[in-house]
DNA sequence: ATCGTCATAATTTTT
DNA sequence: TTATGACGAT
């Protein structure tokens, strides 16, 4: 391709990013839908063509393996080549792929296992079993947090000091046990796949001088999501030699509970000598009014480098703000404006649904349904999350090396085969007190005879069951070895007794996964087993949440889970006070301002049109609450808003469009007037109205008050004020 | 081993 | 409200 036609369709910001001189260190701050991908791969091929770089001389990396696939592919299409054997993954494959080529310099098995969150809480609470820890004080799940958080800072449990403090002892206790469980079984958890190349960069001087000479070039993507240890790897890469190019958007940093640092962002000019920043302001997405409203609600954060998105393109439609009378009503609402979409000849996948926590989906599911309006929502299980594949995949982990203690406890007993907890128990103890594998102390238990009838035939069955997949997958491929586990360890047969849906379901998707690994074609570098190779996989790409065709569904996802997505029309809802903000949230103001990013994550998604909901009266943990429209809403300027219903009771002027007369309100169902209405009581303080009945001096209503809660008033006594 | 009962807690999630 | 986990009973 001619450098010409790879300038050529950029705009002017872009044209510098990519065409920059290539040992400048370049921070792009790349606003939302401003084309930063498009950059990216640019600047790849850039490099490659102008300056005659290899392609095999630059990494890029990201956190996803979505996007990784959306960079391979796109950088495939610029460069005219395959692109399989490039350094272009997430971090997390990567440094899977590093380890792999150097597991002996990195102290590792050749054939190490990687093992996923569930498994890593399963671990956890052995361990604190173990340890004789009280499960209450030393919770496994914190255990696990507490893990990855140090491992995330680089620090070993080795490192780490109680200063006396008995609690942080017990995490110390459980980190070192945890890292000891690991080395001993070859398993390696997330985290640790990044800090094991972390330190073999750090201390292995030759390795790390020759990646350094190797990759000339480091990209990042995402860069405000990286976390310390993310960043300290890009840092032992990049060297004295090395040149950044990172892309990423303060204002879209919404990660930072998980160890996101935007420090890293922030500090890059101070952090890389002569380094230059590079705004991509101008947005290809949104209208003009969606981005001012975007941009208004952003500049109420502070501690940010700063940006404002414009666009050359049409206005558009005013945003929608609907105060809906409840959580039922919000819904109803949003199926309403989907039917009128489609009606109009539009898709129902061109709108999505965007909410702040997951509960809230299941109202939506509910309203949907009724409508019957086809609907995907996004999150839970991925397929290799699901219990039937981690069975299967446990016994495959199991055969690779019977040290495997986490596959063993999983695949002993799944399917049931008579081998309760207090047999298993015995193992444990016994592996313990002569600290060998679980495998190898029920070798020893039964040899010693010390097991009675039951439990020993049936363990003594479960070893023989296991040499026998063993011996019939000898010389089988992939596919067939996987087939074998599935059938012969009766994990087939034990799901198709289920004769619901369920059970239908995991059968299915035992098929599948049989299929996936017949078709399975792994990378071929790094020279791994087939089974390796694809165990690796399972434990980095968990798959897609829902398997199956969705054609024209309506996405309903939490507000993180869009981040990346456009739709032409988004609707976000549940804009209250306590809800979004959320409500843990209120008392630290960087976590407010987290929010608020969150916000402009969900408003920059829409192209077309943008539909704000909040609604006056919301059910939540059983309980009615009267939310505040969020402050959120506030902060949109009030010429880009429309408001379908207007509200009784308006707190601000509101400029309403001609738009906003032709839609009917909806009526709240059979209520009074001045439902809804925020009202002061001399005594019982601030309440919504909630009821009305009667007329004239008779006209009762019924308020529920914050404090002292719900109360019916005679209207001619109460004396109420309205706000 | 599976089922029922009780307590408890209840953002956000990728690898 | 509801979902999950722990615990005890069949």
């Amino acid at each position: 391709m001619e450098t010409s036609t790879l300038l050529e369709r950029l705009n002017d910001a872009q044209r510098r990013a990519v065409s920059a001189a290539a040992d400048q260190h370049l921070l792009v701050l790349a606003g939302a839908g401003s084309g930063k991908t498009r950059v990216l791969t640019h600047r790849m091929a850039w490099l490659c063509q102008q300056h005659h770089l290899s392609p095999y001389s630059l990494l890029a990396v990201t956190f996803t393996n979505k996007a990784a696939a959306e960079m391979r592919s796109r950088l495939g299409e610029l460069l005219q080549m395959p692109v399989s054997g490039l350094w272009v993954g997430t971090f997390h494959g990567l440094a899977h792929r590093l380890l792999r080529l150097h597991w002996q310099e990195a102290g590792l098995p050749q054939n190490f296992q990687i093992i996923d969150s569930d498994d890593q809480l399963r671990l956890a609470k052995r361990i604190v079993k173990e340890l004789g820890l009280d499960d209450k004080r030393w919770p496994p799940k914190q255990a696990v947090w507490f893990i990855n958080a140090r491992k995330e800072e680089g620090r070993r449990a080795a490192h780490l000091e109680a200063h006396g403090n008995p609690i942080e002892q017990g995490w110390i206790r459980i980190y070192l046990a945890y890292e000891a469980a690991c080395q001993r079984g070859g398993q390696v958890d997330f985290a640790e796949l990044l800090l094991r190349v972390v330190e073999l960069l750090r201390d292995n001087d030759s390795l790390r001088e020759h990646y350094q000479n190797r990759f000339s070039h480091l990209l990042v993507d995402e860069f405000q999501d990286s976390n310390e240890l993310q960043y300290a790897w890009l840092r032992l890469l990049t060297g004295e030699h090395g040149t950044l190019f990172a892309v990423g958007d303060d204002d879209q940093s919404i990660y930072g509970w998980r160890g996101a640092k935007v420090a890293n962002l922030l500090n890059f000019e101070q952090d890389l000598k002569g380094s230059e920043v590079i705004r991509l302001e101008q947005n290809y997405r949104s209208t003009a009014l969606i981005l001012k409203a975007a941009n208004a609600l952003i500049s109420n954060n502070d501690n940010r480098l700063g940006k404002e998105l414009w666009t050359a393109g049409e206005e558009g439609e005013p945003l929608t703000l609907y105060t809906a009378y409840d959580e039922r009503d919000e819904a109803r609402f949003v199926c309403q404006q989907v039917q009128n979409w489609v009606d109009n000849g539009g898709r129902r996948d061109e709108m999505a649904v965007l909410y702040r926590s997951n509960a809230q989906s299941r109202i939506f599911e509910e309203a949907l349904i009724s409508a019957v309006i086809p609907y995907r929502v996004y999150g839970g299980l991925r397929f290799f999350e699901r219990a039937e594949i981690k069975d299967s995949l446990a016994y495959l982990r199991l055969l690779n090396n019977p040290h495997d203690d986490i596959s063993f406890e999983r695949a002993v007993n799944h399917p049931p085969r008579g081998i309760g907890v207090r047999t298993v128990e015995q193992i444990r103890l016994q592996a313990q007190q002569g600290q060998v594998s679980l495998w190898e102390a029920t070798e020893q238990l039964l040899a010693a005879k010390t097991l009675k009838g039951r439990a020993a035939s049936a363990l003594a069955g479960f070893l023989t069951l296991m040499e026998q997949i063993n011996t019939h997958c000898n010389g089988l491929d992939l596919g067939a070895q996987v087939e074998q586990v599935v059938e012969g360890s009766g994990l087939k047969i034990h799901f198709e007794k289920d004769r619901s849906d369920k059970g239908r379901a995991r059968v299915e998707n035992l098929q599948e996964l049989v299929g996936a690994a017949g078709s399975f074609q792994g990378d071929a570098h790094a020279e791994m087993s087939p089974l390796d190779a694809f165990l690796a996989h399972a434990a980095l790409e968990a798959g897609e949440t829902q398997g199956g065709e969705w054609e024209d569904c309506l996405q309903l996802m939490t507000l993180h889970s869009a981040k990346g997505l456009e739709f032409p029309v988004v609707f976000m809802v549940g804009i209250e006070e306590g809800l979004f903000p959320h409500q843990r949230t209120l008392e630290e103001p960087k976590q407010l301002e987290e929010e608020r990013r969150l916000c402009y994550v969900g408003i920059t998604r829409a192209r077309q049109q943008l539909y704000l909901c909040h609604a006056e009266n919301r059910r939540l943990y059983g309980r009615e609450l009267y939310p505040q429209p969020s402050r959120f809403l506030e902060e949109l300027p009030a010429e880009c808003l429309q408001e379908l219903r207007p509200r009784l009771n308006v707190r601000r002027p509101v400029y309403r469009s001609a738009a906003s007369n032709q839609a009917a309100a909806p009526t709240p169902r059979g209520r009074g007037q001045g439902v809804g209405k925020r009202v002061r009581h001399s005594k019982f303080g601030e309440g919504v109205v909630t009821d009305t009945e009667g007329q004239g001096d008779h006209a009762r209503v019924q308020v529920n008050f914050a404090t002292a809660g719900s109360k019916w008033l005679v209207l001619s006594y109460a004396k109420l004020e309205y706000l």
